[in-house]
RNA sequence: GCUACCGUGGCUCAGAUGGUAGAGCAGCUGAUUCGUAAUCAGCAGGUCAGGGGUUCAAGUCCCCUCGGUAGCUCCA
C-alpha cells in the first residue's frame, strides 16, 4: 500500500501496519509529539491498523486535535486516580473540553485537600508513566465486563449502543480499564502539565431529573510552560471579572436585603447606561422608530392570550393567587417578562393600512423575570432589567429587508462599542421533538426557519445553527458573546414570529382591501443595559471608552493654592459637556493621580504654579501618560470630538501597577 | 431548582483543636502645600449575614433562613 504524508512525501509498505509503526519508520523523533493522526482527513487513533493507500497526517500534542487527545488521556489518568482513592467511586463520562477536561463520577463531594491528593497522586501515575493498550469487545462482553468492574454507568452507555457495536477499551500498565472511543495518546509520557482546576457537580445525562454527580474539572498541556500561562490567565481573568470590578469601580451593588438578582446601579453605572440609552434612543428614531411607554404589569388575561401564560408561568412573578378557588373573581396581575403583547396593543390602537408598515416601536423596557435562585450572576442573570426592545409589524413583503436593517442597527451598537469582533451569530431554531413546547405547525416552523436562513445568507454573516434555542413562537437569530471565564451569553437577539398576529388579532388593510396578517419581528438593538455593561466591564477591564466614561476629566491641584484654578477649569470643562470634577483634597499629586488611575479614568488634568502662570493644563492620560501641557480650549475641542465619535482610543502606554 | 464551598467594620483579609474580635486600605480630624501611581499622626468604625440550638462559655460546633461563588439544570 502507499502511505502519502502531509509534507507531500509518500512510501510503500508492504503489509498492514499501525499508524504508530508507519510513524516510527518515518522518525523515532515523530514518535514523541505524535498524538493522534488523519486518515484521509479522519480522525483516527494511533494504534489504528491501515491496509490500503491512504493520506496521513500527523497531529502533534501541539495541534489543536492533539491536545484535545492528550487533554482526553489526561481525564483517564483523573480516573485512575479517582478510583485508586476512592474504589467505590462509579466512573460516567470524561471527555476534553475547550480548556482542559473533566471526568464525572458517581461519588461523594471532594473538598480541595481532597483534590489537591487526587492531583498529586495522579501527577505520580503521569511520572511513572503508563503504555495505554487499546482492546475491542463484542456488546454482551463489554457489558459483562463492566458488570464485574462495578461500573453501572458504563454498563448504560454500552447498552446504549447498538447491538453489534465494536466496543473499544483502554487499559493502562497497572490493570485500570475504562470504556472509551478514543482517540488517546500512546503512553502518558507526552503529558507533562497536569492541574486539576475544581470539583463541582453535574447531573448524569445532563438532565436535573437525574442523579446528581461529582464532576472534577482539570487541565493538561505538553509542557510545563504552557500550563504555567494557563494558570496566569485564569488569575488575570478575575481582574476583569465585571462582578468584581463593577463593584470596586462604583458601577454598581448588591444589597442582602434588597433581593437576589436586583443590582443597585451607582451613580458611576448609571453614567455609562444613560450615556448608551441616549445614544440608542437617538439613533432607533433616526432609524424610524416610534418611541412607547407602556405598563410593567398586566392582567393574566393578556398573558394568557400568548400562552406566555401557559409555557412560562414559573418564570413570572404573579401578584394576587389565581389558585384561590375562593377569591376566583379577584385580579391576578403579573410583573411584565416581555413586552410583546404591550406594543401589539399600541399598534391595535388604529386600524393600519398597507402604507402604515412597517411600524418600528421601540422602548427602553423594564422586565421581570423569577429566575431560578442558582442562575442569578452579577448583572449577567439577573430579575429585573432593563432591555432596549422593540417590535417591528411589517408586511410579508417588508420581512427580509426589515430584518436585514435590524441585523444591521445590531452590527452598528457593536462596532461603535468595540465589541464586533467578539461575538458569534446563531441561528435558534425550534426542536421538532418537543413540539408541544411551539406554537404552530412542522410546516410553519420549517417555511419560517428557511425564510430566515435565507435572509442570514443574503446578509452575509458567519452563523451556526442550535436545535432547541428558539422562542416558542419563532426563531431567532442569537448574536453571543463569552464572558471573562469563556461563559456563553445571548446579547442581542433578533426574533421571527409569525405566531403571535393571530393570537392578538393584529391585522392591516391591503391594497386589494382584505385584512391581512403581518409578521413581527421581536428585536434589540443592543441588548438589555446591565448585561451589555457587565460585557464592556470585562472587554475593556473597566477602561471604558471616554464617551463612556461616567468621570472623563478629574482635575488634579498639585497643592492646595492651586485650587481655585483647579475649579475655574473643571467648571469650564462641566460647561463644556464634559464629565469632569476636582480632587482638591491636600494629598500629595502622586496619591491623586495614583487614584485617578485606579478608577480608570481617561483623563486627568495637573495644575499648579506653571499652569495657573500661564493659564494652561497639563494633560496626563491613561492612553499615552504624561501628554503635556496646552490650552484648556484645545483640550476641550480634542476630548469633545474623542467623545462625539465615539472613539476607542488605544492604549499606548503600560499601566506601572495593576 | 441541584451539588459543593463561602459570609468577620465601606473594601480586602487574619482570627489551630470553642474562652469573649485584629490588620491594611477607605473614612474623619489635624499637621503638611508638595510636579506625574500611596506624606505623617491621631480618631472613629463590628449584636462576627439573620434566627434557633448544643455548651459554664460560640465568630469558631449543629439546624433553618437569607445572601455570595463555581459547576450543572433552566433562560420567553
Amino acid at each position: 500500500m502507499l502511505v502519502r504524508f502531509e509534507d507531500g512525501s509518500s512510501k510503500e509498505f508492504e503489509s498492514k501496519m499501525s499508524i504508530f509503526d508507519i510513524i516510527r519508520e518515518q522518525s523515532d523523533e515523530l514518535t514523541k509529539t505524535a498524538a493522534v493522526a488523519k486518515v484521509n482527513g479522519e480522525l483516527k487513533d494511533l494504534r489504528t491498523e491501515v491496509d490500503s493507500d491512504c493520506t496521513i497526517e500527523i497531529l502533534g500534542t501541539d495541534t489543536n486535535d492533539g491536545l484535545k487527545t492528550l487533554r482526553h488521556t489526561a481525564s483517564h489518568v483523573l480516573a485512575m486516580a479517582v478510583k485508586e482513592l476512592y474504589p467505590d467511586a462509579k466512573m460516567t463520562i470524561g471527555p476534553a473540553i475547550e480548556e482542559g477536561f473533566y471526568y464525572d463520577f458517581d461519588m461523594e463531594s471532594l473538598s480541595a485537600e481532597n483534590l489537591n491528593q487526587i492531583e498529586s497522586l495522579a501527577k505520580k501515575m503521569i511520572k511513572k508513566g503508563s503504555r495505554l493498550r487499546k482492546y475491542d469487545l463484542q456488546r454482551a462482553d463489554a457489558i459483562k465486563l463492566m458488570e464485574e468492574k462495578g461500573e453501572p454507568y458504563k454498563v448504560e452507555l454500552i447498552k446504549d449502543l447498538d447491538e453489534n457495536a465494536v466496543i473499544s477499551f483502554y487499559e493502562m500498565d497497572n490493570g485500570f480499564v475504562d470504556l472509551c472511543a478514543g482517540p488517546h495518546l500512546m503512553s502518558l509520557r507526552q503529558i507533562k502539565g497536569f492541574k486539576l482546576i475544581s470539583s463541582s457537580s453535574a447531573y448524569w445525562r445532563g438532565d436535573s431529573k437525574n442523579k446528581s454527580l461529582t464532576r472534577i474539572y482539570g487541565t493538561a498541556f505538553d509542557n510545563k510552560e504552557d500550563l504555567e500561562k494557563h494558570l496566569a490567565m485564569l488569575e488575570d481573568r478575575k481582574n476583569r471579572d465585571h462582578n468584581k470590578l463593577g463593584r470596586e469601580l462604583e458601577l454598581f451593588t448588591t444589597v442582602d436585603i434588597i433581593g437576589q438578582g436586583l443590582p443597585l446601579l451607582l451613580p458611576r453605572g448609571t453614567a455609562v447606561v444613560q450615556t448608551m440609552q441616549r445614544w440608542i434612543e437617538d439613533e432607533e428614531e433616526r432609524r424610524g422608530y416610534m418611541r412607547t411607554k407602556t405598563p410593567l404589569m398586566a392582567k393574566s388575561d393578556l398573558y394568557k392570550l400568548s400562552d406566555h401564560w401557559y409555557h412560562y408561568k414559573e418564570g413570572m412573578f404573579v401578584i394576587g393567587d389565581d389558585s384561590d378557588e375562593e377569591n376566583i373573581d379577584k385580579e391576578v396581575m403579573a410583573l411584565r417578562p416581555m413586552t410583546c403583547p404591550f406594543q401589539y396593543f399600541v399598534y391595535k390602537n388604529s386600524q393600519k393600512s398597507y402604507r402604515d408598515l412597517p411600524c418600528r416601536y421601540g422602548e427602553t423596557s423594564t422586565l421581570f423575570r423569577n429566575e431560578d435562585s442558582g442562575e442569578m450572576h452579577g448583572l449577567t442573570r439577573v430579575r429585573q432589567f432593563t432591555i432596549s426592545e422593540g417590535h417591528l409589524v411589517v408586511r410579508p413583503d417588508q420581512l427580509s429587508e426589515e430584518f436585514r436593517s435590524c441585523v444591521d442597527l445590531a452590527k452598528y451598537c457593536l462596532t461603535t462599542l468595540g465589541l464586533e469582533n467578539d461575538v458569534t451569530y446563531r441561528m435558534s431554531k425550534w426542536d421538532p421533538d418537543n413540539a408541544d413546547k411551539y406554537l404552530g405547525t412542522p410546516e410553519l416552523w420549517d417555511k419560517v426557519e428557511d425564510n430566515m436562513r435565507t435572509m442570514l445568507d443574503d446578509i452575509g454573516i458567519e452563523y451556526t445553527e442550535a436545535v432547541g434555542e428558539a422562542a416558542f413562537y419563532g426563531p431567532k437569530l442569537d448574536i453571543q458573546a463569552k464572558n471573562v471565564y469563556g461563559k456563553e451569553d445571548t446579547m442581542i437577539t433578533i426574533q421571527l414570529d409569525m405566531f403571535l398576529a393571530e393570537r392578538y388579532d393584529m391585522y392591516f388593510i391591503d391594497k386589494d382591501g382584505e385584512k391581512k396578517r403581518p409578521y413581527i419581528i421581536h428585536r434589540t438593538s443592543i441588548g438589555c443595559y446591565e448585561r451589555t455593561l457587565a460585557w464592556l466591564i470585562e472587554k475593556y477591564a473597566g477602561a471604558f471608552p471616554t464617551w463612556l466614561c461616567p468621570e472623563q476629566v478629574r482635575v488634579l491641584p498639585i497643592s492646595e493654592k492651586y485650587t481655585d484654578y483647579a475649579n475655574e477649569v473643571k467648571n469650564r470643562l462641566v460647561a463644556a459637556g464634559i464629565k469632569a470634577t476636582a480632587d482638591n483634597r491636600s494629598e500629595k499629586i502622586g496619591y491623586k493621580i495614583r487614584q485617578a488611575r485606579l478608577m480608570k479614568l481617561p483623563y486627568m488634568i495637573i495644575v499648579g504654579e506653571k499652569e495657573q502662570e500661564d493659564k494652561l493644563i497639563a494633560v496626563r492620560s491613561r492612553f499615552k501618560g504624561d501628554e503635556g501641557q496646552r490650552e484648556l480650549d484645545t483640550f476641550i475641542k480634542e476630548i469633545n470630538k474623542e467623545i462625539a465619535d465615539k472613539t476607542i482610543r488605544a492604549v499606548e502606554v503600560e499601566d506601572i501597577e495593576k
